[in-house]
RNA sequence: GCCCAGAUGAUGGAAUUGGUAGACAUGCUAGACUCAAAAUCUGGUGUCCGUAAGGAUGUGUGGGUUCGAGUCCCACUCUGGGUACCA
């Protein structure tokens, strides 16, 4: 036997398999299907830690085992190379954003190559190749051409839109639109210009023009990324790249209508596989919560108007808790709030009041949410507002805690059931009112009682006596006359970006300003060539300074990060398709990702995004399916040794390709899935790495224990039971459990007299997934022709695994006294006659009453005295 | 603050989901081999008492349920992640 030389091994055979095409798929419909897709990187240009590596070793795993067991296993890479990170990285080396990607990738793929992963890689996709983007556009096309019937709760055309507008104005319309109500008639929308209807079309649109506020920085003339942006010693955020002053801007946007889908990607994750824990924080995010509108009147104060308040305007406030509105004691406006600029004239104290709105703006975001701050604010002296229930009239307050962006920017403050109400009430001395209470009637402290779940009686209201929260909710609404309304925290996605980087939006602006989109033919608009990255001063894209590009009219913002993104795992089913998108063939084949294994930090990103898409495409009846993502892993970070991440900032970094020269891609393999729980966050240990390597080498040298003669019947118990659980835990993604039976197994082996042929390769075949080099070597010594990787996954039998001598522990008041063999079948009655000769038991139980014995089967005998 | 996850030897972790806690691995330690070292192999290794047999104790803390709790319930402490006044 040759010394074991993982150099020579791993590359012979990394290279037979790619020349063999071993790992190739075919799209043919007659063998069941398993799509095992990995989250696909960002080419950086630091190159891969081993961390990165982690989640691609587990997924190929369960590829391989799927592959073994006869599914016809589709397990693509590709790059997501769009995006600012390679932006940067142009602008510091002065090269063309495509040579950066470029050779990125060609780090990424040889560090990938040398750890033997089985991707199929003529299936690679890469964001930036005009031959992919062309279909993102494609998308964007779809999108931008369309908008949300909320009756059908469906995407449909807009041309089906248009259609309605000409036959019946939109009186009957629900969709999803950026317009509270907009009614025009039949011969009003005959009458209008076409940037007249573009303008009404584009408040529809799933994709939609708008203006969003951006962090400009002046000096750069340049808009930021969050991640540009760090705070200086005083707080205040200025430029990584220069320490300028950043501030806010209002700029022309994209935006994506993800807010139609809201209540879908809410109830669609119901039918996913996914931890609760991503579950939760989608759901969490997307923020659902009904609510109430209720109009309160706004009056000049009656204590100036001894004649009698006359009414100045209505406020709208957004709330929850309805039923509390008995006790609604003030009103407090965001300091932005329109209203307070329209009342200047009659609020008495208008220089504090300007003073604090003033103290606000010069706030930041951040200072602003800071946790425990203490509530500000200011009363609006000379304006009241009547609280619609009662007709009392309260004080208005402006105060930044009450944000402008969300709801109605005004709250109604009801202290007694609301904290930060409370808070800001005891501070200011306002009055607070319970005016709900439990059902057994007894009085609790106000500040208990908050949750519309309770039942609760309402008092101050002969109208509302005795009825639950979530009654009272709905009744008093309408008894005020406000309407039901559901809000969410979620908002549009901005999908543009002021940058070069990315996709074109293939849109062209007309000498009017009407906006022409670009047909199927034109496309892919493909990225000019530029001088300089630099933005252009004014905040708009490099595109903005091309002659030709702005000539033609060609929109200037380019596509955000995520979008290439959005639909990659629909590509890698059909990736040369030139016609289209995907086959409808090999959709409906391939029909969704079965397995996706990725960090769970994209849970409010990139998985989102992609969900939206896809239903997207499912109502435009382009896809098989609404979820993209049947069931989701997210495997855990590996910290460096030092418990933190791994990054070059720490000067922590362990590169695989190190690794990998050292002791071996298997051994690289063997470790990152043995070290501790797929899921869970592990740091790296090079102390430990070793006993993989030992674990492999004793394999390796276990071929010498081969012989003619059939294995003890010991060694094929073991064995059926170490393939049992192993197969059970590659299922289940628990490959740390899997990787000890089969030490244990080997340890076996090692002491056992010798193995049969067929034995030592049904072990390497369980094997293989893991350690595919070294299994694949021993495997073809053995005079195997054909690969490990393609042979099939062993089975156990049952009835080998059955044990006929089983230990039991015998207890005596729940502590173990003895251990004794017992055979399979053996009668209760019998164990306790064995249990009682024991010398150790009769010692703990002489003398004594025996009150009970239990015995759990095959297990454990307590014996209970007293 | 709220939501989620977690806390087990020196270290990473295991525990058939209420049934012998510490599998497997690292480290440490003793021994074999060797002129020596490395590698390899064999034994030991939660803590305390004891020469030993053995006993006591032990899964973040305090209570509880149970014949029996790492696992279930209640209260708390700490650690990690998410989120940020969402009305």
């Amino acid at each position: 036997m040759k010394e074991y030389d993982h150099k020579k091994i791993e590359k012979k055979w990394q290279k037979e398999w790619e020349d063999k095409g071993t790992y190739k798929t075919s799209d043919s419909n007659d063998t069941k299907k398993m799509y095992v897709l990995d989250m696909f990187p960002y080419p950086s240009g630091v190159g891969l830690h081993v961390g990165h590596p982690r989640g691609y070793i587990g997924s190929d795993v369960y590829a391989r085992m799927k592959r073994m067991e006869g599914y016809n296993v589709l397990h693509p890479m590709g790059y997501d190379a769009f995006g600012l990170p390679a932006e940067q990285y142009a602008l510091q080396h002065k090269i063309h954003p495509r040579k950066a990607v470029e050779e990125n990738v060609k780090t990424f793929e040889r560090q990938l190559s040398i750890i033997g992963l089985s991707y199929d890689w003529s299936r690679k996709v890469n964001t930036t190749d005009p031959k992919y983007y062309k279909w993102t556009q494609w998308i964007f096309l779809q999108i931008y051409n369309s908008w949300y019937d909320k009756t059908e709760d469906k995407a449909r055309p807009i041309s089906e839109l248009e259609n309605i507008f000409e036959k019946d104005g939109n009186g009957k319309v629900n969709a999803a639109c950026s317009l509270d109500t907009e009614i025009f008639t039949m011969k009003d929308w005959e009458g209008f210009s076409m940037k007249e209807k573009q303008d009404i079309l584009m408040k529809y649109r799933l994709a939609f023009e708008g203006y969003s506020e951006v962090n400009w920085c002046p000096e750069m003339g340049t808009v930021l990324a969050n991640d540009e942006i760090i705070n200086d010693k005083d707080g205040n955020p200025v430029s990584e790249r220069g320490n300028f002053k950043v501030e806010k801007k209002s700029m022309r946007q994209w935006f994506m209508r993800i807010t139609a889908y809201a209540d879908r990607l809410i109830s669609g994750l119901d039918e996913l596989d996914w931890s609760s824990h991503i579950r939760e924080i989608q759901k969490n995010w997307i923020g659902k919560s009904e609510g109430s509108e209720i109009e309160f009147k706004v009056v000049i104060s009656s204590e100036v108007q001894p004649l009698g308040a006359f009414e100045v305007g209505p406020l709208k406030v957004f709330t929850t808790r309805a039923d509390t509105i008995f006790g609604a004691t003030y009103v407090v406006l965001a300091p932005e709030h329109p209203l307070v600029k329209k009342l200047e004239s009659n609020i008495e104290n208008l220089e504090e009041v300007n003073k604090y709105i003033n103290s606000v703006k010069n706030k930041t975001d951040e200072d602003r949410t800071k946790n425990d701050k203490e509530k500000t604010g200011v009363e609006l002296k000379g304006i009241k507002a009547v609280n619609p229930a009662n007709g009392e009239e309260v004080p208005v307050w402006i105060a930044d805690y009450v944000l402008a962006t969300y709801g109605t920017g005004a709250v109604m403050a009801v202290p007694a059931h609301d904290e930060r109400d409370f808070d800001f009430a005891k501070k200011y001395n306002l009055e607070i009112k319970q005016v709900v209470f439990k059902n057994d009637g007894i009085f609790r402290d106000p500040i208990n009682i908050k949750s519309s779940t309770d039942d609760g009686i309402l008092i101050n209201s002969d109208k509302f006596n005795h009825i639950s929260s979530e009654e009272a909710r709905l009744k008093i609404t309408e008894f005020v006359g406000g309407k039901i309304v559901t809000k969410y925290k979620m908002r549009d996605a901005i999908f543009a970006r002021q940058r070069y980087w990315g996709e074109p939006i293939p849109l062209k602006y007309d000498k009017d300003g009407v906006i022409i989109p670009l047909e199927e033919k034109d496309l892919p608009l493909e990225l000019p060539d530029v001088k300089s990255y630099e933005s252009m001063g004014t905040g708009e894209s490099p595109l903005a300074g091309v002659k030709s590009w702005v000539k033609e009219g060609y929109e200037t913002n380019t596509m955000p990060g995520w979008a290439g993104s959005s639909w990659y795992f629909l590509r890698y089913m059909d990736p040369q398709n030139s016609k289209n998108f995907a086959s409808r063939k090999n959709l409906d084949y391939w029909n969704q990702v079965d397995m996706y294994v990725g960090g769970q930090e994209h849970a409010t990103g990139h998985l989102l995004y992609s969900r939206f898409w896809n239903n997207f495409l499912y109502d435009m009846g382009y896809v098989p399916n609404k979820e993209p993502f049947k069931k989701l892993i997210n495997q855990g970070m590996i910290l460096a040794t030092d418990g933190r991440k791994m990054s070059k900032r720490w000067n922590n970094v362990i590169n695989p390709d190190d690794i990998v020269s050292n002791y071996g891609a298997d051994t690289l393999r063997v470790y990152e899935m043995f070290m501790g729980p797929f899921e869970q966050s592990l740091p790296w240990s090079t102390e430990s790495i070793i006993g993989s390597r030992r674990f492999i080498d004793r394999v390796y040298r276990l071929q010498n224990k081969i012989t003619e003669n059939e294995s003890s019947d010991d060694v094929v118990k073991s064995l059926h039971k170490t393939i049992k659980k192993v197969t059970e835990d590659i299922e289940s993604f628990s490959f740390n459990t899997s990787i000890s039976a089969m030490m244990i197994f080997m340890n076996e082996m090692d002491k056992a007299e010798g193995i049969s042929k067929n034995d030592f390769k049904m072990f390497l075949q369980i094997l293989a997934p893991f350690a595919s080099h070294i299994t694949e070597e021993i495997w073809h010594t053995l005079g195997e022709k054909e690969s490990i990787h393609t042979s099939s996954w062993p089975k156990w039998d049952e009835k080998k695994i059955i044990d006929d001598e089983i230990k039991i522990a015998i207890q005596v008041n729940g502590k173990v006294r003895a251990e004794i063999m017992i055979s399979k079948d053996i009668k209760e009655e019998e164990i306790k006659e064995i249990a009682f000769k024991n010398s150790n038991i009769i010692t703990w139980t002489e003398g004594k009453d025996i009150k009970k014995v239990i015995y759990i089967p095959n297990r454990v005998m307590n014996i209970v005295v007293v």
